[in-house]
DNA sequence: GATGAATGAGAATTCATTCAT
DNA sequence: AATGAATGAATTCTCATTCAT
C-alpha cells in the first residue's frame, strides 16, 4: 500500500445503492464542514447527517482526510468546470480591445468560479494550505494556464519579463481579490466595482506602454 | 463575563516572575505549533515546552483559543513593527519618481513583514480565517493604511476611482505576493524578481496615463 | 442448538464447488493467521483472501471461533498423520537396543509432526490454550498413547511407577523440545544435537537400572 | 523516543497518590485479565475496576500492550523470587545423595515458582508468545542457569555432553510439568505423584553410569 | 501562586455479523 | 447459493480543563 493510498477512497461503489452512499457522504460532509466547523465535523457526525452508519463510511474513506480531499477534488472540479466555460478570450479585435475585453472576462470568470460554494471553498482553503503544505491546487494551476493565454495575446509581454512571471503576478492578484470577495459582504455593487477594478489594473499592468 | 473575554487572557501578569511564565508560555506555543502542527498542540504538551504546569497556564489564560489569539496579536504587533519601520515614504521628488521609489518601498517593506516567523505566520495565518471568519486583521489594517499614503501621494488617484478601493487592490496585491513567496521555496534571485514585479504592477498600476 | 454447535461447521458441502469453496476458506485462514498475525485476521480479510464474499464464509462457519476450532482440527490431523507414520516401533530385537531405537523413533516422530506448518502451529498453539482452558489436545493424547506403547515395551515399567504417569512425563518432555526447537532458530546441527540428547534422556529415564 | 518506549510506562507516579493509582491499575488488569479473558479486558474496563477514569490509566501506561508487560515483569520477578529463595542446593554430602536431594530442590522450586498466581501466569505465558515471539522469558533463563548450577555440581556433566545443553533439558522438562500441573486439576496426591516423578526423572538423567 | 494528578466526554476506527438483492 | 453493502457496538486513545494539595 503506497503512502498516498492513505487518502484515496477505499474502494469504489459498483452498485446504485453503494453510490448513493458514497454521494450522500461527501454531501454530508461538505454540509457538516460548513454548517459546524472543521473541528465539530466528526466522521461520526458525518455519518449521521449523512443517515448512514460510520461502518459504511469506512468502507468507502480510510480516514477523515481522505473525505476532505476528495470533497476537495470535487470542488476543484466544480471550480475549473465554471472557469474554462467562462475564459473564452477574444483574438480578433485590436490588440487594445482585446486587452480590454479578455482581462474584463478573465475578472469574470475567476470570480464565477469563486462563487461555487464559497462557504465551503473557504474552510477548504484554509485546511489545504496546511494539507497540502502551499503547493499550488489543481484549480490554481488551471487558473494560471488561463492567465498565460492573456498575458499571450498581449504584446506587452514581448521584451518586458518572464510570461510566467507575468501569469503568476495576473492569477494570484485576481484570485486574491475573488477570494477576499466571497468572503466580504459587500453589497452587489460594490462587488462589482472590484471586479471594475481589479479589471482595469490588469489592463495597466499589461498594456504596452 | 463578556462574550469575547473567552478569548482574552485571564489577567495581567504583574509581577517579573508572572511576566517570564506568560512569555515562556507564549514561546513554547509558537515553537509547538511550528514544530508539531496545530492538532498536535495541545495544553499539556505547551505547558511542558513551556517547563511550567498545566496549572499555571490555566492561570493566564483561559482556554486554549486564548494562546492562540495572543500569539497572533504579539506576531502581528511584531509584523506591524517591521512594516512602519521600513515604509517610509519619500514626499519631495518629482511625481514619477516618488512612486517609483515609494513602490518598490511598499512591495519591500510588506515582504520584510513577512520574513517575520514565517511558519508561524502560515500556521496563524490558516487558522485565523477560520477564527475571525475571514475579518481583515490588524496587520492588514495597517498595511492597508500605508497603501493609502503611497496612492494619496500620487496623481493617479484624482478623477480615478475610489482611492480606498485603490489602496484595498494594492495591499491584497502585494500581501497576496508576500504570501505565496513566504510559503515558495524559490531562490533568491526568484524571490528578487518576483519583488521587482510586483514593484512594476504597482507602478503601472498607480502612474498617470 | 445445542452450545457446542457454536464452534462446529455449519453445513457439511457436499457439492465439489462448496467443498472448494471450504477448503478455500480454511487454507486462508492458516495463510492470514500466519502471514498477518491473530488480531489481524478478520472474517472479511479471510473472505477477500480466499477470494469469496464473506457471506459465504458464514454459510459455512456460524463465527470467527469456529474457523478457528476448524483449522485446529485439520492440523492436528496432520500432525497425527505424520507422527503416526513414523512412530513403529521395534519389537523384535533384545530389550535395551530396543529401548535405544524406540526413543528414538518416538523423538523424531514428535519433531517430525512438529515440522508441519510450524508458524500456523505456534498460533494455534497460543490460543488453543485459551479455547481449551489447557485441555489436552487431539494430538496429545495421541502421542501419549504413542509414548505408553514405548513404555510397555520396556522392562523398567513394572514395579516402578504409573506406566500412565510416566507415559505422561515421555510426552510432555519430548513434546516441550520439539516446541521449542520449531520456534528457536538453531543450526540443523544444534537441532540434531537437540534430538540426540531428548532420545538419550528418555533412554536414562526408562532403562532398568 | 526509542521503539522499545511503546511499551513501557509513560512516567513513574511520583506522589503517593498517583503510586496508588499505578498499583491499582495493576491489580485491576490482573483481575481482569483472569476473570475475564484476553479479549474482553479493555482499557476502559480495566480502569472501571481500578476505580480511576481511563485518561489516569493512559497517564502512566502508553497502550494496552504497555500494561500487559509491566503485570508480566512482576509477575516474573514474583516467580523469580520464590525460584531463588527455594533454590539453594546442598554442596557437601556425597554427589549420589546430593543429586537426590538438589533434583527434588529444584523441581520443588519450579513447581512452587508455578503456584504464584498460576491463573493470571496461563494468561501471561500465551500471550508472552506472541509478543516476544517465542523468546526465552526471564524466569526461564533464570530457572537454566538454576538448572546448571545443579547439573554442574554432577558428575554426570563430565565427558558426555554440553552442560548448557543439559541444563536446557533440565530446565525445560520440569517446567513443562510444572505447567501442566497448573493448569490441570489433580488432586493433590497426584500432584505429589507428579513432582516425585519428574525428581526420578532427573536423577536418571543426571546420575552416573 | 504553583503543581500535576485526575477527569471523562468524545474522537477515530474496526470488525463480526446480517440481510436485501 | 452467492454476493457485498450495511450495520453499530465496542475499542483504543486524546486532550481541554479542574481541583486537591
Amino acid at each position: 500500500m503506497t503512502d498516498s493510498d492513505r487518502l484515496r477512497p477505499r474502494k469504489l461503489p459498483r452498485q446504485t445503492r453503494s453510490r448513493n452512499t458514497v454521494e450522500a457522504i461527501l454531501a454530508a460532509t461538505s454540509r457538516v464542514l460548513v454548517d459546524e466547523g472543521y473541528d465539530s465535523a466528526s466522521t461520526n457526525r458525518i455519518a449521521e447527517v449523512a443517515g448512514v452508519s460510520v461502518g459504511s463510511l469506512y468502507q468507502y474513506f480510510p480516514n477523515k482526510q481522505s473525505l476532505v480531499v476528495a470533497l476537495l477534488e470535487t470542488h476543484h472540479q466544480a471550480m475549473i468546470g465554471v472557469l474554462d466555460e467562462a475564459c473564452i478570450f477574444e483574438r480578433k479585435a485590436s490588440p487594445a480591445a482585446r486587452l480590454d475585453v479578455n482581462a474584463r472576462a478573465y475578472v469574470e470568470a475567476v470570480f464565477a468560479a469563486h462563487r461555487v460554494d464559497p462557504a465551503l471553498h473557504r474552510i477548504l482553503a484554509s485546511h489545504t494550505r496546511v494539507l497540502h503544505d502551499g503547493a499550488t491546487t489543481a484549480f490554481e494551476q488551471r487558473a494560471e494556464e488561463h492567465a498565460f493565454a492573456l498575458v499571450d495575446g498581449t504584446s506587452s509581454s514581448r521584451g518586458q519579463a518572464d510570461p510566467r512571471l507575468i501569469s503568476h503576478m495576473v492569477r494570484m492578484t485576481v484570485q486574491a481579490s475573488a477570494e477576499s470577495s466571497s468572503t466580504a459582504k459587500g453589497t452587489p455593487l460594490e462587488q462589482k466595482a472590484l471586479r471594475n477594478e481589479v479589471a482595469r489594473l490588469l489592463v495597466r499592468y499589461l498594456e504596452p506602454k
